[in-house]
DNA sequence: TAAAATGGGACCAATTCAGTCCTGTATTGG
DNA sequence: CCAATACAGGACTGAATTGGTCCCATTTTA
């Protein structure tokens, strides 16, 4: 497996839709319902989350709805990501330590904590201004050097 | 959340431990399970998925036991990871086509291709022996440069 | 031939995930 | 002023996935 969630992807086109629309009013959960064929309550809740972390800012009241709280070319899918699930973790021992009781000698988690961030970097580079032109952000390099040995 | 399975991090410890004591016979789940202490059933369980896979080789019988059936050099992350949890594929839309009804105008694929190229690079790039041994087996490097437009 | 090993399933429990529902608060147009 | 519209914040449920166990068959060899 090794997926996104749902709600993750669901939010990603949520906020394009808003970057996509956005005028000077807010844009509105039930409108966004009816634009992106997701369900009202399941776009509520999403929006909810990303304006808890920050992506999104919310207007209460008759005329409300949401903006996006940063330019869409901040708004990237790290973030997005990371409001809906939590930080990126790709394995138990990055965020606390817990003390990984399986394998004392484990000198795997130095390796992780590159492939975490390789990964984390990936996301970053892709904002919404990318989502909403058709534009390819990047081009991934890769060199195979190595680093000194620990 | 975002994780590897906790299965695939065993999987990794355990051929760690295979490519550490890999001698001329095959290396037995019993062994294994006692010197990773993980519980023997899912020792076995990953054993087998991992043979399946072409990762490691079986030998049947008393004197039986698992051997890598590639050079540890040539055992990485990425397959190690696909072996246990199948494909790389960080969205839906990434497998099939799926026709994804949420959103037709949907241009988030052609981004997800390239973080998906990117995750998979960095997981391939670390492989049995960076882990046996305690070497760093990469520096990422990134460069933002921005691709030609779609 | 019995013991030790893999082979191949079925199976269960627990967690996580996706989605819904309900009630409250803020704002504003009429 | 009040009703309609929108967000706020939970609780809750059903489904799917995951982690883990168990059982029995087959292979090999001391």
């Amino acid at each position: 497996m090794l997926r996104i969630s749902k709600l993750s992807d669901y939010a990603i086109v949520l906020l394009s839709e808003i970057a996509r629309e956005q005028g000077g009013q807010g844009v509105t959960a039930r409108h966004l319902a009816a634009s992106t064929h997701i369900a009202l309550p399941t776009v509520v809740k999403l929006l909810k989350l990303l304006k808890d972390h920050g992506v999104l800012l919310s207007i209460q009241g008759r005329n409300g709805g949401y903006r996006l709280a940063h330019r869409p070319s901040d708004t990237n899918l790290a973030v997005i990501i990371e409001a809906v699930e939590g930080p990126i973790a790709l394995t138990e021992c990055m965020n606390e330590e817990l003390d990984c009781q399986i394998h004392h000698n484990c000198n795997t988690k130095a390796h992780w904590v590159h492939i975490n961030a390789a990964f984390r970097q990936a996301l970053s580079v892709v904002n919404l201004n990318d989502l909403t032109r058709g534009t390819m952000p990047v081009r991934v390099s890769w060199n195979g050097d190595r680093a000194p040995a620990l």
